[in-house]
RNA sequence: GGAGAGAUGGCAGAGUGGUCGAAUGCACUGGUCUUGAAAACCAGCGUACAGCAAUGUACCGGGGGUUCGAAUCCCUCUCUCUCCGCCA
């Protein structure tokens, strides 16, 4: 969420930025400073309210001492009717401080200067591609019958134990999947980042601090019995590690491997199906705290980071700027990774790298100390490098051959075979 | 799952109803001293909100209660430790 001083500092920067985002938010920033305002004064009587209770307090302990009892036992009478009046006031403020919240979390963070408005996926800017799109043999199948035909992922026994959306790697399939995480979390070691293995499971805290709450709600498996959701995304566990803290060195780099489980309520259809869209996926993903002045140089690294990666699995793909209207909630600055999966003739998302800037550092309550010995909220970054399902699909889809798969090079000390037959 | 103990500032640790936002030690920052460093000594040293400021308010795991007054008493939740049980 933004800062209420940023609303006001920068109130019109703010509404006309808004714009971008196809957010029209006027009234919205309008009521939060009036709620604000109303909050300032209130809390200026409840404090001066309580300020009174505290000294009569003191003044009673004093004639107690010296056996003025009588003169306590009025100041008594005194004390308790401020109570009456601060208690009213303090449920006043309290309720006003809730609104105010409410108000606050309906505002979008605001795009990067770079961005551009937009409808949808359709205007994104495409900024870069890489790779040739690769010629397929004759009777190239899609990827959810090539795993099928070479035993790889078994579709109908994760329908049988769990549901659709679940599948179940094995064999040489489920050897590449591994090869994939370790491959993706030695590339992000090599670059600096510390590796993590967060739970997959986490406390509301959590998901209000990174803003999947109360937004996503449906989107996410909440485990009723012990109020506790299944991790979305490793940015979860990982971006929480740093709630309520004032760092002290920059940057911080972690990466983490972790399943990712989201709901998808609403998804079917052929967008769907084999590894397009899954309730239970990996993820490889890296989340960086930064300096404010940094990040935005720290976004070009990453995004270079990601596409270096992508080089090495030598699979074509392109870097998407995206446009205002498709850009999420939280992110200033969003690119999006696409592979080309060629079978079917598709550009698959498989990474999505993003500034939040101090949109989730606000919730978080994370800070570090300026040169003046002031707290500052720091910027978050994060992104995935990189998602499985789809980069799993596009390699069988590209490199399938009369009677096989090939592996691309790099990933040959992980998997141990250079094909799959 | 059963029984017990506990949760206090960056860390250690005192404080069981009244100048306690909190002793003390360590760490950290600045200064004195020193050629320099160490030691010693002096000073400073939590977060947030309001205020130009002085200052005020809130916070001693979370939430609620008792009281004129709560770190301290009561209720409740969470977590940690010890012992027993169970178990990958």
């Amino acid at each position: 969420m933004l800062h209420i001083s940023d609303l006001r500092n920068n109130k019109e920067q703010i509404i006309s930025s808004l714009k971008i985002k196809n957010f029209d938010a006027e009234n919205l920033v309008n009521s939060a400073i009036a709620k604000d305002d109303e909050r300032k004064a209130i809390q200026q009587k409840s404090d001066d309210l309580l300020s009174q209770q505290n000294k009569i307090a003191k003044e009673i302990g004093v004639l107690y001492k010296t056996g003025k009892v009588e003169k306590a036992n009025d100041l008594k009478q005194q004390s308790i009717k401020i109570k009456k009046e601060s208690q009213e006031i303090i449920s006043l403020q309290n309720k006003i401080e809730e609104e105010l919240l409410s108000i606050i979390v309906q505002i979008p963070n605001v795009p990067h200067q770079s961005v551009v408005k937009g409808n949808s996926d359709q205007d994104n800017e495409i900024l870069n591609e890489f790779g040739d799109k690769p010629n397929l043999i004759k009777d190239a199948l899609p990827h959810w019958e090539l795993a099928e035909k070479y035993n790889l992922i078994d579709f109908k026994l994760g329908n049988k134990i769990t549901g659709s959306g679940f599948p179940v790697f094995k064999g040489k399939g489920a050897k590449l999947q591994r090869a994939l995480i370790s491959f993706f979390l030695d590339e992000n070691i090599n670059a600096g980042y510390e590796e993590y293995l967060p739970p997959s499971v986490v406390n509301t805290d959590s998901m209000f601090g990174t803003g999947a709450l109360p937004d996503k709600e449906g989107q996410m498996y909440h485990i009723t019995s012990d109020d506790l959701y299944l991790i979305p995304t490793a940015e979860v566990p990982v971006t929480n590690f740093y709630r309520d803290t004032i760092v002290k060195d920059f940057p911080i780099k972690c990466t983490a491997y972790t399943p990712c489980f989201r709901r998808e309520a609403g998804s079917y259809g052929k967008d769907v199906r084999g590894l397009n869209r899954l309730h239970q996926f990996d993820k490889v993903e890296i989340v960086q705290i930064e300096h404010p002045e940094n990040s935005y140089e720290t976004l070009e690294i990453m995004v270079d980071h990601v596409s270096e990666i992508l080089k090495k699995l030598e699979l074509p793909f392109r870097i998407v700027r995206l446009c205002g209207g498709d850009l999420s909630f939280t992110s200033s600055l969003t690119y999006d990774f696409e592979v080309y999966s060629a079978a079917q003739d598709r550009w698959l998302e498989v990474s999505s790298v993003s500034n939040f800037e101090s949109f989730q550092s606000n919730r978080l309550k994370l800070r570090f100390k300026d040169e003046n010995g002031k707290s500052q909220l720091c910027h978050t970054l994060n992104g995935s490098a990189i998602a499985l399902p789809r980069i799993y699909a596009a390699l069988l889809e590209n490199n399938q051959f009369d009677g096989g798969i090939k592996i691309p090079e790099i990933l040959h000390t992980y998997t141990t075979f250079d094909s799959i037959t």
